[in-house]
DNA sequence: TTGTACGCGTTATCAG
DNA sequence: CTGATAACGCGTACAA
C-alpha cells in the first residue's frame, strides 16, 4: 500500500495525498476528507524509509553509553528516552563498553546510520587527555553531540553536567564541620566526573588547611557489580596502614560497600564512621542506616539536555555548557 | 558524496560500485581495487536511507520495555543489545511504562518504523486475560515478535523464559525441608512471571499438604525504587495478624526489603527468619547477611533469544517456546 | 486548490 | 565481467 494506491482510490494525485499526510496547506476540506477516508479504509502507513530518503532524516537520536545496565546510567537512558519520545524522536541505543576503539567505532557507526544527533551518556567518553577526545570533535562536525554528565569544549558539542566539584566540596566541608577526621575519598575511575569530584574534595581539604595523603584517595578498579571486591579494597587499604574514619564515595554502590566494610569492622555508623554516597539512588534506602548521598538531579539534567538538543536541532543558539547544582541529602550515615 | 560520484571518479558504472560495496559476485580484481581506492580517498559512506528503501530493511530491531532503568530489565536490555550488535542489528529502544494503551501504541509505532523484529522485554506485556494480548498477535502478523521472560502461544511469536514455576517450587521445598514454617510469598504484580512463581510456590505447598492462606501471598503495588514502602507493606501485614517466619520474594529488591523488615523486628536472619530473593542481582551482595536468591540466568536467556531471533529472520524454523532452568544460589539468608 | 514530474541514493534486473 | 535502467515510496518545486 503506497501513496499511489491511495491517490488512485481517492481519485486525486499523489501530491494531494502527500499534502494531506503532512497536514500541508491548502487542501480543500472535501478532498482532504476523501483522502483521509481512503487512508483509513486501507490502513495506510507511509513508508518510513522512503520518507527518510526524501527528508534526509528519520528523527532518530543515537544514544551512546558504556553500560546501560549500570544503576546510574540506566536511569539516564530512561529519562533521555522519555524526553526524546515526547519530542517525536527515536532512540537508537548503542552500548560500547570501556574500550576506546569500541567507543570510536560506535560513534562512526551512528554517523553512517544518519541519526540526527548523538548523546553521550556518562563521563566515560571524555578523557583527561585532550587528544583522546578528538574522535568526538570529529563527529561533531557532522551532527550535534550532547554530553550528559561530562564537559568538553568544542564546536557543536553541548555539555550538561552536575557541578560535581562544588557538591563534593560542600560535602567535605560538611563532614569536617561535624568533626570528622581522616576522610577517605573512594572513587572508581579517572573519568571526567570522578576527577571533578576528587578535585572538589581536595579543594575543601586544602581550604581547611588539611593535608591530603595520596593514600586517602582510593580508586576501585573492578566491576560495579562486585561489592565484595570493593570491601576487600577498603580492607586492604586499612591493613596497609591507611587510617580513615569516614568515606566519601563517588557513587552509592561504593558507599554501600563502605557501609558493609564498617559493619565488618564493627565500627558504629555514623558515630565512629561516616559515609556519604553519590547519585542518591535507590541503594540509599536499602540499608540500615540509610545512606547520606549527594543528589545530582539526574532527571533535571536529562530534561535540560533534551530541551537543549531540541533547540540545537531547530537551529537555535544554545549555551555550550550547562551546569546544575547538586544537593546533599542527609540520612543515617552521617551525624548531621 | 554518492555512488554516482564514486562511479564517475573510478570510471565505472554505479552498478559496479554497488557490486563492490556489497561484496557482490563477479567484479574483476582490478576494477574492484580501483573502486575501493576511490571510496577510501573520498571517505565515502553509503546512504543508509536509500539502502533501506531499496532493501526494505535497515537491520533494526525494536526493543520494548516498560522501564529500562529497572535493575532487572536494564540487564536484559544490555545483553540483548550486545547480542543484536554482534549480529549487525541495531536496537531501537522504546520504554512504555505500564499503561496498556501506551504499550499498544509503542508496538504500532515500531511497525510503522519498519523494524525487522520486535523484542518485548519483561513479562509486563503479557496479560492473564487472553484478549488483552491480541495487540501482540496482531503485530506478529507483520513481523516476528520475541518474548523475553514471558510466554504467549501465537503464530510468529517466540517465547524465551526461565522456568519460574519450577524454580519457586524447588525453593519452597528447600525452605520446608529446612524446617521453615509460615512462608510469605512477596511479589509485585499480576505479570506472567510473577504469577508463574506464585503458582510454583502453591504447588509445592499443596504437595506437602500445607494450607495456603490468602494472606500469605502478599502483593506490593508501589515502585521498585521505594524500599521503605515495601517494608511498610510487610509491617502492615504483620500488624494485621499475618504470621510469617520466612519470605520468598519475586525479585531481589523485595527480598532486600524483607531483610530490612526482619532487622527492624529484631529477627535473627537466617535462624529466626529466612529469605529467598529472585534474579541473583548485585543486590544479593550489598547486604549482610547476603541474600540467597534464585538465578534465572538472564544472560543465557538473552543469548538464546538472540540466537532464535536470528534463525527466525533467516527464515529457519525454530521452537515457539524455550524454557531454561533456574538455579537456587545459597547465601546467608537461609539456613541451608 | 490540484497535478506533473523530478530528485533522493540505493539495489537489482537485464542486456551486452 | 560490466553498464543502462527500472524500481523503491515519498516530498516538492513548478505549472496549471
Amino acid at each position: 500500500m503506497t501513496i499511489y494506491d491511495i491517490s488512485e482510490k481517492a481519485g486525486v494525485s499523489i501530491a494531494t495525498v502527500s499534502r494531506v499526510l503532512n497536514g500541508s496547506s491548502s487542501v480543500s476540506e472535501k478532498t482532504r476528507q476523501k483522502v483521509l477516508d481512503v487512508m483509513e479504509a486501507c490502513d495506510y502507513t507511509p513508508n518510513a524509509f522512503a520518507r527518510g530518503l526524501g527528508l534526509n532524516t528519520m528523527n532518530t537520536i543515537g544514544l551512546l553509553c558504556t553500560n546501560c545496565s549500570d544503576l546510574y546510567l540506566s536511569k539516564a537512558v530512561y529519562y533521555i528516552e522519555q524526553g526524546l519520545r515526547a519530542n517525536h524522536y527515536d532512540a537508537l541505543l548503542y552500548c560500547t563498553g570501556q574500550d576506546k576503539e569500541s567507543k570510536e567505532n560506535a560513534l562512526k557507526f551512528l554517523l553512517s546510520k544518519k541519526v540526527d544527533g548523538i548523546i553521550l551518556i556518562g563521563s566515560d567518553f571524555i578523557s583527561e587527555k585532550a587528544e583522546d577526545n578528538s574522535y568526538i570533535q570529529e563527529a561533531a562536525k557532522e551532527l550535534p553531540i550532547m554530553l550528559f554528565d561530562a564537559v568538553l569544549d568544542a564546536p557543536n558539542v553541548y555539555s550538561i553536567a552536575s557541578d560535581d566539584f562544588q557538591s563534593t566540596y560542600e560535602a567535605t566541608l560538611a563532614l569536617l564541620s561535624a568533626g570528622v577526621k581522616d576522610i577517605l575519598f573512594f572513587y572508581q575511575a579517572a573519568s571526567y566526573s570522578d576527577s571533578r569530584k576528587l578535585a572538589g574534595h581536595k579543594e575543601a581539604m586544602s581550604k581547611m588547611g588539611l593535608p591530603i595523603s595520596p593514600s586517602l584517595a582510593l580508586a576501585f578498579s573492578g566491576s560495579l557489580e562486585n561489592i565484595n571486591a570493593m570491601v576487600d579494597t577498603l580492607q586492604n587499604a586499612s591493613k596497609s596502614g591507611t587510617t580513615f574514619h569516614s568515606i566519601i564515595a563517588s557513587n552509592d554502590t561504593l558507599a554501600l560497600a563502605a557501609l558493609k566494610y564498617a559493619k565488618q569492622e564493627n565500627l558504629k555508623v555514623p558515630e565512629q564512621f561516616s559515609i556519604i554516597g553519590y547519585n542518591n539512588s535507590m541503594l540509599t534506602s536499602c540499608c540500615d542506616p540509610e545512606l547520606t548521598s549527594i543528589d545530582n538531579k539526574i532527571e533535571t539534567l536529562c530534561g535540560e539536555l533534551i530541551t537543549l538538543l531540541m533547540e540545537v536541532l531547530a537551529g537555535n543558539p544554545v549555551p555550550q555548557k550547562t551546569m546544575l547544582s547538586g544537593e546533599l541529602v542527609k540520612r543515617g550515615t552521617t551525624t548531621f
